[in-house]
DNA sequence: CTGAAAGCGCTTACAG
DNA sequence: CTGAAAGCGCTTACAG
C-alpha cells in the first residue's frame, strides 16, 4: 500500500510569484477552488507564508513567534491573530528537518502477549504525551524483528527509542548501542544499554524470604522454559533465599508464558509424590493458571499450597483471585525512563546503565 | 521538555562546497571526526548526496533508485552498492515533505480502561505495520482531549486518523469531518464519519433471543450509566428481542464500566425481591464482576442465573470463568478498516459510512 | 536514462 | 527587533 497524495503536483512558480498570486486572500478560499473534489479541503495546508502575508510580516517573524519567541509584542499580536484566523499550526515534519528534534519517541514492542505489557504500554504512552512528545509504536511482527523495527524508527529520525520486553539478542544490542539515536530498554537488564527495570533478583529474594517466613518448606519456582534475563534473575533471587535457609529449590517449566502454561505446569507439580507447599510463579498469568490447577486438585489456597505471582497485574487484586504478588512499581520506572529521555534531549550523552526499581511485596489471599 | 539536537549548527557553505569538502571520503569518517563526544556517531546522518558521490551519480538518480525506480540496471547496481556500504536509508521525514505521504497513521485512543481496547490496539498496530505504515499513537490525557490529539496528529501530516473508543461529541465529529486528513472511527457508529464497528444492535438481539430460547424470563440489561452509542444499540437490540417475546426489560446501572462496577450492579440486582434469571452485560469485564457477585450470593450459574457478556475478551475463555459472550470479530473489523485506509491512500474520497461486522455468539458455561 | 534546478515548509545565522 | 537568504534531505518536472 503506497500512499500518494491525491492533489496534483503544485505548479512551479517561485515563492515570490506565489505570494503575489495569493495576495491577502485567505488560503482556505484558494484551496477550495483548487479542490479536485476527492480530497476535500482546508486546514493543514496553511503555511507560515500565509500567516506572514496576512500579518504583514516576514516568514522569519512567524517562525520566531512559534519558536524561540524573539519578536516584539506588536508583531506577536498581529501574527497570533493571523494564525488564529487561518488556523495555522507549524508543520512538525518540516520543522524537524532544520535540525530540531522530531518530537517523536519510538516504542519498539518486542512482546505483546502478557497483559503486563499492556499496562506498560499505556503508561508509557501517557508519559510520552505528558512530556509533549509523540509515540511512534512499532510492533514486532512475524516479518519484522527488532532490527527491522529499529530501522523504521530511524527512518523517522526519532529522538529516542524504547525497547519494551521481548528477547533482544546480544548482537542486536550491539547494533543498538552503536546508533546515533539513544536507545533505552524497559524491563530488561542487558549490558551496555541504558534503561529501567524492576529489580528482579531482589523480587525473587523478597518473595522467597516471605514464603520461608510463613513456614513453607517445599518451594517451587514455576517459569516458562526460555532463559530470559528477568526470569534468571528472579530465580537466582529465590535460590539465594532458599540457600540461606538451607532449603531446596524445586522447579517446573512450561513452554508458554500464559494462563494455560501455568495451569499445566502446576498440574505436573501437584501430581508429584511430594507436593510443594508453595509456588513462586514467574508472573501473574502463570500464577492464575496455577491457582486454577489448585482448585482442580481441590487444594486449599493458601493452607495446602501458597501461590505467589509477579507483576501485580490489575486482575491480581480482583476478589475472585486475591493473588499475592510482587509489584514492579511501574510509575517509578516510567518516571525514571522519561527523565533519562529528557536528559538526552537536553544534549547529555545517553546513559548506559539500567536503573533498578525495588519491587513491593503485595500480600493478598493466595500467600500470607 | 524541549528537545534540541546536540550537534552544533552546521556551517554555512553551500552544497557544492560541501561536496568538495567531502570528496569521496565516507561520511562516517567525517562524522566521527566532527563528533562532539556526546552524541557519538554514525548511521542515520548518511544522505542521498553521500551515496550519489560514492556511486558517481546525481542525487536525482539516487532518489529515483529508492523511489519510482526509473534507472538503468548499471546505475542501480552502483547506487545500491554505495547505499549498502554507507548504510543509507532515505529520510522518511524529508521524503514526505515533497508531497508524498508520511506513511504515518494516527491512532487516537479515547479510552484505555477496557481490556478489549488493549486487544484492538494490538491488532491495529500489527495491521498498520503489515501495511508498511507507522502508527503514531496519541492517548487522550487529562490535559488533552480528542480535539487536541487530532491537532497533534495533524502537525505530523498523517495519512489517516483512526479514533478508537471513547465518547466523541457531535461537535468534534463535525470538526473531524471537515479535515483534509481522512478520519475513521473504530468501534463506534457516529454519523458522517467512516469506519467499522461491531453490529451492536444485532448483538443485543442475538443475545436476547438466545437467553429467551434457553428459557429465561426475567432478563436484565447491565450497563454503565453513560449513554454511549454502542451501549444504546446493544440495549435496543435486546429490547427488540424481549418485546417480540412479550417479556419485560429489567435494567441496572453502574457508574464505572469495570469489574467492580459489574460486581456492584449485579449485587443490587440480586438483592431485588424478584431476582432476574439472566444478566446481559454491556461487556465482559462487567460480566465477570457479575459472576463474582453471583458467587457471593451463592447463586448457581447458569442454573439460577445466566450471565452473558460482550466482547469475548481472552479471559472469557479461561476455565475459571467459561463466560458466554458475543465475539465482535475484530480481525474482520481491522481488515475492513485497513482496506478503507488503503482506498484513501490510493486517492479515493474517504468513506462516510460505517461497516458493521456481525458478532458471533460464543456459548460457554455461564449461559447455555 | 540522467543531471541541474526548483521546491516542500520550516529555521537560523547574518546584516541591518 | 526584523527580513532576505541559505539550508535541512528529499522529489519531480524539465531539458537534454
Amino acid at each position: 500500500m503506497q500512499c500518494k497524495t491525491a492533489r496534483p503536483h503544485p505548479s512551479r512558480h517561485g515563492r515570490l510569484a506565489k505570494r503575489r498570486a495569493l495576495g491577502s486572500e485567505s488560503p482556505w478560499t484558494e484551496k477550495r477552488r483548487q479542490s479536485t473534489g476527492s480530497v476535500a479541503s482546508v486546514k493543514s495546508r496553511v503555511t507560515a507564508q500565509h500567516v506572514a502575508d496576512k500579518a504583514g510580516v516576514s516568514r522569519s517573524a512567524v517562525s520566531r513567534c512559534f519558536g524561540d519567541g524573539l519578536v516584539s509584542d506588536d508583531t506577536r499580536k498581529r501574527i497570533e491573530a493571523a494564525a488564529e484566523a487561518l488556523g495555522y499550526r507549524p508543520n512538525a515534519i518540516a520543522r524537524s528537518l532544520t535540525g530540531r528534534s522530531t518530537g517523536l519517541v519510538a516504542l519498539l514492542l518486542a512482546e505483546m502477549e502478557n497483559p503486563h505489557v499492556d499496562l506498560v504500554l499505556k503508561k508509557l504512552l501517557l508519559a510520552i504525551a505528558e512530556a509533549d512528545k509523540r509515540a511512534l509504536v512499532i510492533p514486532e511482527t512475524p516479518r519484522q524483528d527488532v532490527t527491522e523495527s529499529t530501522m523504521h524508527a530511524l527512518d523517522y529520525q526519532v529522538d529516542a527509542i524504547i525497547v519494551v520486553g521481548g528477547t533482544v539478542s546480544d548482537r542486536v544490542v550491539g547494533q543498538l548501542r552503536a546508533l546515533d539515536t539513544p536507545v533505552f530498554q524497559f524491563g530488561r537488564q542487558l549490558d551496555g544499554l541504558g534503561g529501567v527495570a524492576c529489580d528482579s533478583h531482589l523480587g525473587g529474594l523478597l518473595g522467597g524470604q516471605f514464603l520461608i517466613r510463613s513456614g513453607r518448606r517445599r518451594i517451587a519456582y514455576m517459569t516458562k522454559a526460555s532463559q530470559t534475563d528477568s526470569n534468571q534473575r528472579r530465580r537466582a533471587g529465590l535460590a539465594a533465599a532458599l540457600d540461606a535457609a538451607g532449603l531446596p529449590l524445586l522447579e517446573e517449566h512450561s513452554e508458554e508464558n500464559s494462563f494455560e502454561g501455568g495451569y499445566n505446569a502446576a498440574t505436573r507439580l501437584f501430581a508429584r509424590l511430594e507436593r510443594p507447599d508453595a509456588l513462586f510463579c514467574f508472573n501473574d498469568m502463570f500464577a492464575l493458571g496455577a491457582l486454577q490447577a489448585a482448585a482442580a486438585f481441590r487444594l486449599r489456597v493458601p493452607e495446602d499450597v501458597a501461590i505467589l505471582g509477579f507483576d501485580d497485574i490489575p486482575m491480581a487484586a480482583w476478589p475472585a483471585f486475591g493473588l499475592s504478588s510482587l509489584r514492579p512499581n511501574l510509575d517509578a520506572q516510567v518516571a525514571r525512563l522519561m527523565a533519562m529521555i529528557a536528559e538526552v534531549c537536553d544534549g547529555a550523552p545517553p546513559r548506559r546503565t539500567v536503573d533498578l526499581v525495588v519491587p513491593e511485596l503485595v500480600i493478598r489471599r493466595t500467600a500470607c
